[in-house]
DNA sequence: ACCGTCCTCCCCCGAGAGAGGGAGGCAAAG
DNA sequence: CTTTGCCTCCCTCTCTCGGGGGAGGACGGT
């Protein structure tokens, strides 16, 4: 497996010095490929060296890392980002995941945890700060142990949520059928619960509603 | 031709009076049909009475009018929405048409002119009030006198262009004909042109990938 | 024990979607 | 003038989609 390559984008020069620093004796899972305080160039980093992972912090003063965290959202869907922050308060982690982030750390984090939790990330995993975790009581909790799912906020099972994903990806329900090693009836019986539940009546607007709401890349 | 039906929201009531009383004289053209100064109550209204158009004043204590209408084109992709503003700046301008409004006008702006401004939105195209449209320069320009249209940097007609946010919206081949007053024949021409040229297969890839593109609300 | 939700699969059936072809008009560019 | 692209409309054909119904098993809560 290649080391994980890292950007990483924050007000302060030594945040990303101590980052960098941080992984340096885990460049075999993970290497920091470039840092920057300018979020604007944060973008054509991005675009250039295609990191697999963009760590933000949270407030810096030219963007927001929610505002920026859209943006390279647009520039790039398949960019995971993790967000960043040295408030332990609760305030921006949904906002956050609302503009796409695929994680929600503190700055106490330590390396071995970090590794492990970008990991995680790229395997589609959605991971909090266990100090963060527990303050947000249920929902945060279940999304840091995976009890979570995108779409569960419009009440969708998790099966549903996987044959939406399915879905906005352009596979047919034979396709998802395959891919999910179902009958093509099942499916159908699935995509039905999902308009219902989402008050649409066919896939293309399932989809477009999944995509507006950011639930999928 | 049925005339416009409006609903109205705006924080003060004295505007809400007074668009009422401004529209009075075309009751033939445009009536309004609902007014509040609440936006929430705006989203019910909306969902009961299903006006054609709605006209949401840009700043509003309890909600902006970009958030309400996000709100709104969720609820009913078919209603089409005008933002009025008092501030004839262009910062909203593109934020409002990124909401998915069509249109952008100064509170300045006559019975008559807002008469025609909302048949033209509601024939899809996009009006933004002229006062506005010399200070965006090029590109708020060009949308205005529709030298512009999204998804021309796919190579996508003008024609494709319109075919296709409809698409987005919902609106099946049939809808899409009635809207744009052409025979559904003609639409899946078009719908099979924009399929090559954004080289998928089906309709719901077309639309994710508009929406991914950021192309169209 | 019952009810609700989820997951799985089956049937029928109509309507729409999408691929394939053709065709006429019209304007800009070669 | 011919080509190329765009816009409009028509035909056939296949197949998926989506609505309607039912059914059985699993799990968890009341």
């Amino acid at each position: 497996m290649d080391p994980i390559s890292i950007l990483v984008v924050d007000d302060h020069q030594m945040v990303l010095d101590g980052l960098s620093a941080m992984l340096r004796p885990f460049a075999d899972e993970a290497i920091v490929v470039a840092t920057t305080t300018d979020p604007n160039k944060a973008r054509s980093l991005a675009a250039e060296l295609h990191p697999q992972v963009a760590l933000l912090d949270v407030r810096m003063k030219a963007m927001s890392g929610l505002e920026l965290c859209e943006h390279l959202r647009r520039d790039d869907p398949q960019l995971k980002i993790v967000l960043l922050t040295v408030y332990d308060d609760e305030q921006y982690l949904f906002q956050g995941l609302r503009a796409g982030a695929s994680g929600y750390l503190t700055k106490q984090v330590v390396a071995e945890d970090l590794v492990a939790h970008l990991r995680r990330v790229l395997d589609g995993e959605v991971v909090v700060d266990p100090s963060l975790a527990g303050r947000v009581a249920l929902s945060a909790a279940r999304l840091d142990r995976g009890e979570f799912w995108p779409g569960a906020h419009l009440g969708l099972s998790q099966r549903e949520s996987e044959v939406l994903e399915l879905m906005v990806h352009g596979n047919s329900n034979r396709a998802v059928a395959a891919r999910l090693m179902l009958g093509e009836e099942t499916i159908k019986t699935h995509v039905r619960s999902i308009f219902r539940k989402l008050e649409v009546s066919d896939r293309t607007q399932a989809v477009a509603l999944a995509l507006r709401e950011g639930i999928f890349l």
